[in-house]
DNA sequence: GGACGTGGTTCATTATTTGAACCGTTATTT
DNA sequence: AAATAACGGTTCAAATAATGAACCACGTCC
């Protein structure tokens, strides 16, 4: 790996649950040598990458990266758009809902909206989501391009729990009948006891860019509530869709 | 520069105005080499930092830097917290209102609000603001350690305007009537035209994090907007303030 | 046809990264 | 209170990775 590799992994230590790290910590973590992590943190620090906290010592994600994220976002305002109706179909569905974007060969997990009520699923921001295994996932594969589905397809399908699907042809099933409902649907194929549905954000070239999913428990799960849920999500991602690529209609000829 | 550095100015590279570049544009404006920077380019898309358009070539910020700023927001909800009120100053003013946030040895600007008339001071989001020549880095100063200020101080002070202070002296004045008022008052420092006033957003620990300011044309403004303006500016920092450090009065002990 | 500008690649040379051992400090443990 | 361990941080010869001039292949404009 090279040095940039490095210093990206190092960064990516950082989470939601460990969101400040030690020095040894992130050398232990990271499997590099601890001069080696510290000059590579020194690097990332001069840049605004990480800061350091000036009491505790400890580590943490820096003001640069919000800085080129809002860059990023000002240009393509995705999750400032999707926000709403993110939030929209939470209340809707009063389950948790979460919005992805593609990146490299995962989902990420950019909003989440949680319901108010104890018993829900919980997904956290930053969160990366396998495509073959998440109702996310399968209905990105369904609306991604070629390329992508047989990269896909063709790497490890690790199975997380009994009924994770790992057959390419199964996955392919799926996927043609999320095409065809416009929705995806997941019975536990990343974690028992949660079902979840989910539909395809499509850029203008018609091709999936992200995702807006509902997760919930199973045991109060329907299957009138998931096909509600599924027609809730595909017109909350229709809306996305639309008010990102300005109403261009020819962008949703694919989902039609 | 190490590696990891030449790898985050490439990233630096891309602005607003130029949100996606070529490669040898990319080479040219970093003054690596072609080979160096394609390098770059793949070791940052391989972990999602940048994207290339499939169709153009184009290179543009990736997924993966939204991914990360979104788990520091989650942690630290500066811009989350302070978007609202930031909008409720535009409004209330009907002026540009940002809002920035101290990363390395500058502010950057994480927010902006700008008012619906053609006349307005336009400012990007992503911008650099130098400290000494801007209302946001006065007044950020007068609320910062002793080793902040001293480290501007000590360095090159560079004369944007006719208007701009340079002499330490001068700045020091400044500050102290900012920690006085509560906010900043800058006299086309940055730009001739423009006059701003900004209050600081104090940490838990009565430092400044940041700054929310507005920006206005020098020629509509009379000394009683600009006080009107301050004091809304310190309101709206306030409450920024108390609801980052959940109404820990110790924290605004300085500003008091 | 030819001159230029793209994006992308190669490989001997060169400069950078590496990591075991080190220091000083700060908790914990005995 | 002494001993131990873990922490952040530093050093420098050895190993490794980055470098860049020259190189394609392609497209485009005179």
């Amino acid at each position: 790996m090279g040095t940039v590799g490095k210093a990206i992994s190092l960064l990516e230590l950082f989470t939601l649950d460990q969101p400040e790290l030690g020095l040894s910590d992130l050398a232990r973590r990271s499997g590099f040598d601890k001069a080696t992590t510290r000059r590579l943190l020194v690097a990332l620090t001069g840049h605004g990458f990480v800061e350091q906290d000036t009491a505790t010592r400890l580590y943490r994600l820096g003001a640069g990266l919000s800085r080129l994220a809002r860059i990023r976002e000002a240009r393509f305002p995705f999750v400032q758009t999707a926000v709403p109706l993110v939030r929209d179909l939470a209340v809707a569905t009063a389950e948790t809902v979460h919005l992805s974007e593609f990146g490299l060969d995962r989902l990420v997990t950019v909003h989440v909206e949680h319901p108010a009520r104890a018993n829900r699923v919980n997904v956290d921001i930053g969160q990366l989501l396998p495509l073959h295994s998440t109702a996310s996932g399968l209905v990105y594969l369904a609306f991604a391009r070629d390329e992508a589905v047989n990269s896909c397809l063709g790497g490890s399908l690790e199975a997380f729990t009994t009924h994770t699907l790992t057959e390419p042809a199964a996955i392919a099933h799926c996927m043609a009948e999320a095409r065809e409902r416009g929705y995806s649907i997941c019975d536990q194929g990343l974690e028992e006891g949660v079902i979840s549905v989910a539909a395809a954000i499509l850029a203008a070239d018609g091709f999936a860019l992200g995702t807006i999913a509902v997760a919930a428990p199973k045991a109060r799960t329907t299957p009138a509530d998931i096909a509600q849920r599924g027609l809730a999500a595909v017109a909350a991602a229709r809306e996305i869709s639309m008010r990102l690529n300005g109403d261009n209609l020819q962008a949703l000829r694919r989902q039609a």
